[in-house]
DNA sequence: AAATGACCATTTTGGTCATTTGGTCATTTC
DNA sequence: GAAATGACCAAATGACCAAAATGGTCATTT
C-alpha cells in the first residue's frame, strides 16, 4: 500500500482521536506500519503533515459549500444550504470537534492556525458568492467582506453558542430567524 | 472613611490591574489599610467580594443600555447607541479589559462567570427592549429572545473580532452594515 | 462589638531530573 | 542505489517535591 497514503491515514486518525499535541509521531508511524524515518521524507515535520490533514477538511468543506452553490435557486437558499451544511461537518466532524476541544483546554498554537483556517475558508468562499450576487443583481449593494463576515458570525453564533444557555432551536426556527436577518431585516 | 467602601475600593482597583487570580486577599487588605480579617466581616470569601466588583460594572452597563433607550428615537437608532455604548465600555474597561486578558490566558472559572454575567445582562436588557418595541409595532413580529441574541452577537463580532483579520472599520462603516442586517437584510 | 493579624490547612510555585519527543542520519533492505 | 528504517541525540516535557504563598479562621486586642 502507498506509504505516504497510509501516514496520512494513519495521522488523520490519530490526530482525531488525540489531538495535536497529544499525537506523537513515533504512534502515526507505529499505526501507519512504517519506520518513523519514513515520515520524514513525505513531511518536512509533524506540522507540516497536520496542515496537510487539516487541508482534507478545508477541501472537504468548499466541496459541500460549492455543491449548495452549484444549485439553481434563490441566493439565500443557496447560502444557507452552504453555511449548514459546512458548519454542521464542522460541528460533527471528529477531527475538527477534537480540535476545538483542544484548543479551549490547550491553546495548542498549530490547532489555532488550522481553526482560523478553516474560517477563514468559508468566509472567502461566502465572500466570493455574494460578490457575485450583488453583481447579478440578486442582493442589494453591500460591503461583501463585512456582509460575508456578519452571515458567517450569525450563522456560527446559532450553530455553537445558542445551546449554551438557551434551550435548542429546531431547525426551522433557526432558519427562520437567519432568513429574517439576512434578506429582511426586522424593520417594517 | 468607610471601612466597606474602601474594601470594595482596593478590590476594584487590585482585579483591574492583576485580574482575579492574582490579586490576594492580603493585597487588598494592604491597599484598603484594613486587617485582612476585616475582610471576611463584609464579605464571605473572595469570590463575593469579586462578584460585588463585578456588579457595579453590571450596574454601570445597564445604566448606559438606560440611557440610550430612554431618548425619543426610532428603535434602531436607541439600539445601535445602547450597544455600543455598552460594548465600547466593555471594550475599555480597565477591569473588563483585565478580565477577559485572564479568561483567555487561564480560563479562570470566576472570571468565566462574571463575563457570562455581563453578556447575559446586556441581552437580557435588549431582549426586554426589543419586545417593547415588537409591542408597540415599531418592528416585525420575530422571536425576541433568538433576535436579541443574534443582534448582540453581531455587534460583538464587529466590535471584538473584525480587526483580528481585517483593516478597522470607521465608526460609519460599521452603523451601515449593522444597520442593514438588523433592520433592511440584503434582500430586494 | 468591631477590628486585627498570627495561625493553619491547602494550594501554588520553582527547580530538578528522569523520561519522552521531534527530528537526523548511518545502516539496512529490496 | 534509492527508499526505508530505527538507534540515536538535543530539546522539550512533566512527574516530583520542598518551600513559599494563599484563603480563610479565630483568639486576642482595641
Amino acid at each position: 500500500m502507498d506509504r505516504r497514503q497510509s501516514i496520512l491515514l494513519a495521522a488523520e486518525k490519530s490526530f482525531a482521536m488525540f489531538g495535536y499535541k497529544a499525537t506523537t509521531v513515533d504512534q502515526i508511524a507505529k499505526i501507519a506500519n512504517v519506520g518513523k524515518g519514513t515520515i520524514y521524507t513525505f513531511f518536512s515535520n509533524k506540522e507540516e503533515l497536520f496542515y496537510e490533514i487539516v487541508n482534507g477538511l478545508v477541501k472537504e468543506m468548499r466541496h459541500i459549500a460549492a455543491e449548495a452553490f452549484q444549485e439553481e435557486r434563490p441566493f439565500y437558499e443557496k447560502l444557507h444550504m452552504a453555511l449548514t451544511g459546512v458548519l454542521e461537518l464542522r460541528r460533527t466532524h471528529q477531527l475538527a470537534v477534537k480540535l476545538s476541544q483542544e484548543l479551549r483546554e490547550y491553546n495548542t498554537s498549530p490547532v489555532k492556525e488550522a481553526l482560523k483556517t478553516l474560517e477563514m475558508t468559508i468566509l472567502t468562499f461566502v465572500s466570493n458568492e455574494l460578490e457575485k450576487a450583488v453583481e447579478k443583481g440578486e442582493v442589494k449593494p453591500v460591503r461583501t467582506d463585512v456582509a460575508s463576515f456578519l452571515m458567517m458570525k450569525m450563522y456560527l453564533a446559532l450553530i455553537f453558542d445558542w445551546e449554551e444557555n438557551h434551550d435548542p432551536l429546531n431547525e426551522n426556527e433557526m432558519a427562520e430567524v437567519l432568513e429574517t436577518f439576512v434578506m429582511n431585516g426586522i424593520g417594517k
